[in-house]
DNA sequence: CGTTACGTTGAACGTATTCAATTTGCGTGG
DNA sequence: CCACGCAAATTGAATACGTTCAACGTAACG
């Protein structure tokens, strides 16, 4: 193998085991997850990295599916679009998370694929992933219930667009956001916002205005702290209620008070009875 | 293997081929598609039928998975519930369809699936079907291709729920129904509603009462014409333009015109254009 | 032939959108 | 360092689309 192309290799020693999926933060979450040290090793022989600048397409709708992406570093949106060039955001990705699931019926990518920062993917090649399968069984079961997630977390977005209002939607946005970085290690409670508001309206099925208000209005009941894309939740209990479609808005949101809605817990592998129902991810 | 336990059985030499996969009609969509007559009758021994009649469940939210299900005769709606106890129908399945993929990564369902017909499902053990994965490349490859179409089927309606106007999404709901009985062998401009006005509401983020005001409009439109449950589509090229969201209703949509939409081809295996944007399934 | 479930239609209402004006933040150049 | 220009975000007012509520129809079934 060839020596590292990157500048400022720390040492000559550095060799592909030092970028392999053994070393990642995020083999827990991702497609290693349950691999032991060997199976590990083998699947990293199929993958390589790619940087991916912001505002830049991972890939386009159209172009031949080849590969499945892990996000490494950064974040993306995948979006469809209409004849009349509208879109729809399908989701935001994070790290650890994988793109391009949709693609493998038709053999060609189904949505664009934008970096929202300067971003990091892995790159794993379809065909020989398939192939490992056969030897890896564990590999193959997990890469199943990534699949099943995926449909999930779609069917979470399909609750969101049928059944809320912008309010709830806006909340569900933030407690979903809330847990999967909760998941990656980060704070449950402040983070930052990726995307636009007119990507976050886009995704819920409002417009950025209507984002806009509900922000103004969760800022005013002490819900949640927002400057520009900075966001801290203040009351989190107050969100899972208000995206439940349990909060009768006469009550003060900030009043922490016993509630019907079990907290959920960020860590748990488990599913709590909120990501049953379409409120999580 | 004991003898059938159905009652009128034709003759005593009935056995289980004549109920396998390679006699079933839906053979070519379903799960066995592409599989060689040995496979096929691996498949077929790890496989049960049973029925389920008109407005029973198949399987309810929280249900340990064990199975996954394809349709073989009926059809159904799978829905989410919230807190609030309001409900969310993610889709109707027709004959060769797969139901409770997205119970393979919690191992218990998330959806509650309700017969609407008096149905007979194919009931496929989880654990044996991953089995047979590992000597079956072709059926995993298919079965991969399978979950893929789900998530495709989901971004559809995530497409229709985001983006579109009463009017676009119940002419795209009646399109993606055209075209799945046409793959099926049925015709594409006459078939009957399986579920109530209100579960089409239910589906398309809209209530009852605006479903039948776009049934009345396009009838006096001439696009469509519906009696109780049963349809016929008059004008399909009609229909694809309003979901596309390229009618200015101004036009009169009765007149024939040369369109910029493609005319989607109703048996072709390939991604039409419309398919691709999310318009049709 | 009444009962019930399902569906249609009309009128008033409400939520989110549209359109427009302003504000804020940030990078660039004077 | 401030001025400028641009993109993103906020806010307000008018409008529109679909909902809600209510009354009426229609078909199936005992």
């Amino acid at each position: 193998m060839a020596k590292s192309l990157q500048p400022h290799s720390s040492s000559g020693v550095e060799n592909s085991v030092a970028r392999s999926c053994s070393a990642c933060s995020m083999r827990q979450i991702c497609l290693p997850t349950g691999l032991n040290e060997l199976e590990t090793r083998l699947l990293d022989q199929i993958i390589v990295r790619k940087k991916i600048a912001r505002d830049s397409y991972l890939y386009r709708i159209g172009d031949p599916f080849t590969s499945l992406y892990a996000v490494r570093v950064g974040h993306f949106k995948t979006y469809q679009e209409n004849l009349a060039g509208d879109r729809q955001i399908n989701g935001f990705q994070m790290s650890g998370e994988l793109l391009g699931m949709d693609a493998i019926s038709s053999a060609r990518h189904q949505c664009d694929a934008v970096a929202l920062d300067d971003s990091e993917v892995c790159v794993i090649p379809y065909p020989q992933l398939e192939s490992l399968f056969t030897e890896m069984p564990m590999l193959m079961r997990h890469f199943h219930r990534v699949m099943s997630e995926e449909i999930m977390g779609e069917q979470n977005v399909i609750m969101i667009l049928g059944n809320m209002y912008a309010e709830q939607r806006f909340a569900a946005f933030l407690i979903n956001l809330s847990r999967r970085y909760a998941l990656r290690g980060y704070s449950p409670t402040r983070f930052q916002l990726r995307m636009t508001r007119e990507d976050i309206g886009n995704y819920l099925g409002l417009t950025m205005e209507s984002v806009s208000r509900m922000i103004a209005k969760m800022r005013k009941e002490g819900i949640i702290e927002v400057r520009q894309r900075d966001v801290e939740v203040l009351n989190l209990s107050a969100l899972n209620r208000i995206a439940a479609g349990i909060d009768s808005s006469s009550l003060h949101a900030s009043v922490e008070m016993p509630s019907v809605v079990t907290e959920y817990n960020y860590l748990s592998p488990q599913l709590t009875h909120l990501q049953r129902l379409g409120i999580l991810k």
